[in-house]
DNA sequence: AATACGGACGAACATCCGTTCGCGAGGCGA
DNA sequence: TCGCCTCGCGAACGGATGTTCGTCCGTATT
């Protein structure tokens, strides 16, 4: 019903990314030979397709009257997912099991500088105040770095196995189990068999939308 | 030397919001309208001179070939100016004397939601950790609202009239004086006679640029 | 006063570019 | 097989738009 054909697909792929270089949308014939399509009403034949499928808006007369209503991502901006919620206070489930998938409820978009520096960045929801001395309140949302290992007194994200829930703790290493460790004062650390814990992502930096 | 006449400043805003609303630059017949001009060459004209000094670059032949060159802003952020630092330790002085001035040593760009629903947002940069239990640290940017007044209990920047300085910290109103809280149990209570306080804003929220 | 120059006008010109139209190749159900 | 629809092709039409050019005016500069 509203699937992309290929030509349809690279169109759009087109516009984004002669907007992004230069900042205003490609005439119909910019189209034509950037997708090597023989003829101009080609395109216009699949930009009234891609206008009905409401991924963009044309203004008709106009050159170049082409806007894009898809999330038209800003410079200096980048779309994080947020993946779900972490328990900073009781570990809780999250929705997947194994590895949390593909499935993303929301988008965050926040500015570069959250997030310079670090790849395949994710976003989780933080449910309650476990880790309120290291400034992570209930209601942040932090971000975090795929990553399977970590430093003692990082910051981690750990799948526990046997509870089947995953949480966001400090993580020390101690004999022969794991100690995940809240920044409450008034909770105690977790211990953990190291067969049990998967680390999922480290901690980068946390935001706390204005109430 | 660098100077813009007002028809060309008019030109430059006319562009942006054009922008702002269409998603595709303005024809330079748009603009001449736009901006009540009677001739095509006066817009270009002028366009040239506005390339000349940076503000924009064109490209020829092609219609609408408008970019902007200045802080191209993205749909769902604003900028936020830094108007200096501010002191969550020791009261430290702020460059300017009576009401903090114009002179913006920098700014932040931050998604909307950071500032959500409040005008006039301004931010400073955190020096010292007496904040630290309301999770504001060293180094953060907080952003405040202008304000005069303040609740008992809300987190406040506030001018020391006789320290020619300004603090951040939460104000508390005593009999014949107000007690200025650090949220860090480490440092004692500022007391002030409330001839000496000057609210000058309300704290909105903060972050924590990923280091 | 003569000259130079920034800025503005208005009109003509040459493209640029969206739109339309006729035609044809497949696919599909009656 | 006969429509009917989707998709594509190529060409031509005409409006949209950037560019250029001759002219004019006001303000220094000489």
């Amino acid at each position: 019903m509203s699937e992309l054909s290929t030509k349809q697909s690279h169109i759009m792929e087109y516009i984004r990314d002669f907007i992004e270089e230069k900042d205003y949308p490609p005439s119909i014939r910019d189209i034509q030979f950037g997708c090597g399509i023989s003829s101009t009403s080609v395109v216009d034949y699949n930009l009234r397709r891609l206008e009905e499928k409401g991924l963009l808006r044309r203004d008709r007369e106009v050159s170049r009257g082409i806007e894009l209503l898809e999330g038209r991502r800003r410079r200096g901006t980048v779309d994080v997912p947020v993946l779900g919620a972490i328990a900073a206070g009781q570990p809780i489930p999250v929705p997947t099991s194994d590895r949390w998938a593909s499935d993303v409820e929301d988008t965050v978009t926040v500015t570069e500088e959250m997030v310079r520096g670090h790849d395949n960045v994710f976003a989780l929801r933080v449910k309650g105040t476990s880790m309120i001395e290291d400034l992570i309140d209930d209601g942040d949302i932090v971000f975090l770095e795929p990553a399977t290992t970590a430093d003692d007194g990082e910051k981690v994200a750990v799948w526990l196995e046997d509870r089947g829930e995953v949480t966001l703790k400090r993580l020390y290493r101690e004999q022969d189990r794991i100690r995940l460790q809240p920044a409450n004062s008034t909770m105690p650390p977790i211990y953990v068999d190291p067969e049990n814990v998967r680390i999922q992502g480290r901690f980068i930096s946390s935001i706390r939308p204005s109430g």
